[in-house]
DNA sequence: CCATTAGCTTGCTTTTCGCAAGTGATAGCG
DNA sequence: CGCTATCACTTGCGAAAAGCAAGCTAATGG
């Protein structure tokens, strides 16, 4: 279960999901954590769009306070900091997949890898099993299965 | 297609969404529209979440712009707007429908219809084949097909 | 003809965003 | 050990957006 900082304007359940990520940054954050296996706040704040360190911070702290991710001290390196996505985290990534699915076929100039758009066609159940078990749908697919 | 009122911070297809509906109330007006059979700003309006006037104005005008809705002066009712949804538009049906799975499934007082989440699961796709008829996911099912 | 409704716009206050700079705790190196 | 770099932030500030209330125009209904 997930719990909202304050109670929502509505329980109708879209309006839940965007009091949480209902922002330009959240879904990035997850789906760098979630599909490009990123984790720490140097990884997310590399990121092409450019979020700012600030906005980062806050964003990671109201993740865990929702449940969304959690976070844990480097082994090695003990200033870093691992984010890790919790189950209802990753229980986000089909409507990711969806968003995806949209923006690549709505974009004229997307940057969807073309393998992902043929791969959801052809078989979407299939495409998000093998992204639970950590693929990455902007690899090309590997020869062998 | 789809057009944005200015540059993408990237063309990551996630990212092509939220520069359009990553906000509060976008898809709110898209769930409205697309799910709820609502077409005119008073209806809109009169949604649970409370979106002020001068919000909806803009993002009616930012959605039309980009080409997911468009506007038709009324029939019968001259003053009324009607809006409706381009099938740009009619293609967020999935990604409306994972959120709505997701929030049904992961708030505790989610007021989501119990049949929902149990539609979903049977049959996701027959759902969505249903919603693009029509039908409307938050009414009790009828007991003939 | 007058009150009402639909669909907005305007003005103002509060909140959030975006950018730059700064901080504290390690880490690595000579 | 001292110096510099890196990691993960925090702080300050101007700009943009959100929220709220009021007003405004055209069409309707009685």
């Amino acid at each position: 279960m997930v719990s909202l900082p304050r109670p929502p304007r509505s329980h109708c359940p879209i309006n839940f999901g965007l009091e949480l990520f209902g922002d330009g940054w959240t879904l990035l954050i997850l789906r760098d954590l979630l599909i490009v296996g990123k984790s720490t706040f140097s990884e997310f704040l590399g990121s092409e769009e450019g979020i700012a360190t600030n906005v980062l911070s806050n964003r990671l702290a109201r993740l865990e306070r929702a449940g969304l991710i959690h976070r844990e001290r480097g082994q090695g390196d003990r200033r870093q900091v691992i984010y890790q996505a919790t189950d209802a985290a990753k229980a986000l990534v089909p409507v990711l997949v969806e968003m995806s699915y949209w923006g690549a076929t709505h974009d004229p100039e997307t940057a969807a890898p073309p393998g992902f758009v043929m791969a959801y066609r052809a078989d979407r159940d299939g495409l998000l099993r093998r992204m639970a078990a950590g693929f990455d749908p902007r690899l090309p697919p590997a020869d062998d299965g």
